[in-house]
Parts: C-alpha cells; structure tokens; sequence
DNA sequence: TTGCTTTATTGATTTGGGTTAAGGGAAAAC
DNA sequence: GTTTTCCCTTAACCCAAATCAATAAAGCAA
C-alpha cells in the first residue's frame, strides 16, 4: 500500500517518542490519518477559521504568524519530522488569530479533531499521545517566551544563528527578523554592529 | 478525617473539569496529595530547583517571575482555586529558570512527580489529568504571548484592570508593572495619560 | 506621635528600535 | 540578456520606554 510508506516517518516518531504503544493502537492511530500537500505560499489555515487538524510534517517548511495591522509577526517556524498546528484553536474549537502558510511545497500528514477524539474514546493510552504533544507544545512556548523576556535582541538573533542555523539557510532575514520581533532594518543593524565588534575584536590581537 | 476537608476544594475543582473521573480513581489521586503552608515572602520554588510538584492553591496568592540582573521579571500570578507550578521544569526534570514566591501566606495542596507518574501508570484515565493540565497552560501561555505581541502596552493595562480586578487590589502596582514588561515608571505615566486623555473627553461633554 | 520603609509620581536625559526614504545587488521572469 | 521583483543595507529623524534622580505619599513599627 501506498500509504504505509507515507505514514512511516510519522509512524517512526511516534514509537520513537513513546515506545509503549502497541502497533494495535498505531493501526487505529493510521486509519484516521490523511495526507496533505501545500504549494509554497499556500495557507495550512487562514486567521478566523477554526484549527482542525494536528499535521505532522513530511517535508517542506511552515510558518505560524499573527497579521497586525497589516504586518506579518511570525511566532515560529516548523520544518519537516515536527508537528505543526494551532493547538490552541484546536483544543478550544475557536477561530485561530494565527495564520499558518507554507515557505516550502510541503507534505503533511494529518488527523482531524474527531479523529483525534476517536482515538482518545478508543485507545486510552493515546490520552497519553495528546498528553505529550500538549506537553511538548508547552515547553517549547515556554522556551520560547523565556528567551523573549531574558534576552537582548542580539543575543537571540546569535541563538537563532548557532542553535538553528538551518532556519538562517532556509528563510529570508526579514521573517527571522519579524520572528525575533524586530524590523528589517533593526536586524540589519543589529549584524552590522555585531560584525564590526568581532573585527574590532579581531584587530585587537595584534 | 481533617484532610477531607483540605482537599474538598481541589475535588471539587477535578471532577467540575473532569465529571468522568470516577471515585476511586479520585481515592488513588487523594492518597498521593500532600498539603503546604507558604508564608508571605518564602518561596514555593527557588530559582535552580528542580520543581517537584503540582500545586493546587487552597488559599493565597503566588506569583513566578524570572530575575534578571537582580531585576524580577513576572510572568504570572495565581490565587486561590488554580494550580501553580513551573511545569516547564518539572516536566522535563530540569532546574527551574524562574522562582514562585507566596505574595500572601498560602495553602496549597500537592502532588509530586513521582506521585503523578504512579497515578498515570496505575490510572490510565488519569493521562487525561496531565493531558487537561498541559492543554490548559498551553492555552494560557498562547492567550499571554498573543497578548504581547499583538497589543501595546497601554490595551495589555486596561486588560489587567478590566479582565483581572482582583490583581490590582491584591498586588502593588510596581509588580503590575513587572508583569507587563515596563518599569514602574512608565506605568505611572502610562496611568496618567490615560486618566488626562478620560478627563479631556469627559470636559469635552460640556 | 515620630520616624522608617515601601510604594508611587514626576522630571530630565539617554537610547534602542521604528519609520521613512534611497540605493544596490541578486535572483527570477520575460 | 535585459528587466523586474525581491531582499538587504544604510542614513536621518522620531518616539516610547529605560535610566537616573528627586520628591511625595502611605503604611507600619516603635
């Protein structure tokens, strides 16, 4: 079956995460995916529908970002082997403030609210899935708002840089910049300043 | 018993958000809490410790911030009838970035990490438990940086006046302030624009 | 009551990033 | 191969909030 091959990178994370599942379950678990695919540019959702699915990625690149007054603020990015959503107009079945669009043709792989309701009725275990993916998603927001609160903006653009440096390869520096809530001409700045200290540096050792 | 009543309020709390718990899984729930007093000032949680449990505040009012350069930096506050915890580090084991300190003399009643995975393994349901918990602080955290990146400073105030009342009763306006991301100052002068702003439209009734 | 400490306000100055505008280079489209 | 379009950079000016500093209230303790 055709399918099979496109669920096993999901398949292969999901037993990687939680060993414990039983490929009974992972059977149920697969007979509730779709797959999707997203031309570069297109929308996984727009702002104002109600988020209703979870997407794991196959491959390709995804961002999730607010419009405010006109202006995109992207929140985060999401590359293939994560999973990708607005979990929040998911859980709530609220329209989403965020929109999500593809930076890359991407493949999704994807189970939808019911399903996923389907699955926490039938496997009990899985509550244990949701659990972590909840659980994950919150870590990493708080990561994220962590930094925002801690750190200087040139200290995160360095992290962005040393920490995801594919991120820096695979999208334009006005979306790292919006991603790091600054202007354009800020981040522009802000390298501009930071490679004339390293040169100052630099001289300084001779 | 004297612990029954201790742990009323939080019973009362679980089976409101999950009336499909059944009582004996309550029983298991209730044999691993724990209760805690915290004086005005201590802490709950100091900066570098692994944060080891779940909180359930009986009465009292906490508040968990980050301190950076001997500055705090408040990320929220939690009263009476909510649960309070840096589950970014105790879900993942690792030494706390923020601390919790009791801003009144508090009760909470408790339940550890270890306590919490026995109820998960014993209790299969109870994953369901853990799932709401981290789908509720996800949906919070989201709400919190929407918030901030999509409102100025100024909305974010009349937010906290308007949405949390009891907030500006029970803590002084410099941990507001905090809270907002703004020093003291700036608050002030933010309130007192605003109030000249209201008495210019009000004077512009006559 | 008189101090002492904590909290809030107001003013002067500085600063980091926003805004606007212009120019240049590189890739994509024709 | 030329023209667009997209992206990045630089500069001048502006503004909101930070910082520094002084003062005023408001609680609280002795």
């Amino acid at each position: 079956m055709e399918h099979q091959a496109k669920y096993q990178k999901l398949k292969t994370y999901y037993f990687g995460v939680l060993p414990t599942l039983t490929e009974d379950s992972w059977k149920i678990f697969e007979s509730l995916l779709t797959i999707r695919t997203i031309k570069k540019g297109d929308y996984l959702l727009r702002e104002g529908n109600i988020c209703n699915h979870v997407s794991f990625i196959n491959h390709g690149l995804l961002k999730i970002y607010y419009e405010v007054d006109g202006k995109e603020k992207i929140l985060a990015f999401f590359k293939e082997l994560t999973y990708c959503c607005d979990y929040a107009s998911f859980l709530m079945r609220a329209p989403a403030e965020t929109a999500v669009k593809a930076l890359e043709d991407t493949e999704v792989v994807e189970i939808n609210y019911e399903g996923l309701q389907h699955l926490y009725n039938l496997v009990p275990e899985a509550n244990m899935i949701g659990r972590r993916i909840a659980e994950n998603l919150f870590i990493d927001k708080c990561r994220n708002s962590s930094n925002n609160v801690t750190e200087s903006v040139e200290s995160k653009y360095q992290k962005v840089v040393t920490e995801t440096p594919w991120l820096i390869q695979r999208v334009p520096q006005y979306m790292i910049a919006s991603y790091l809530g600054i202007t354009p001409e800020a981040l522009s700045r802000i390298k501009a300043r930071s490679s004339s200290k390293k040169t100052v540096v630099a001289a300084a050792q001779y």
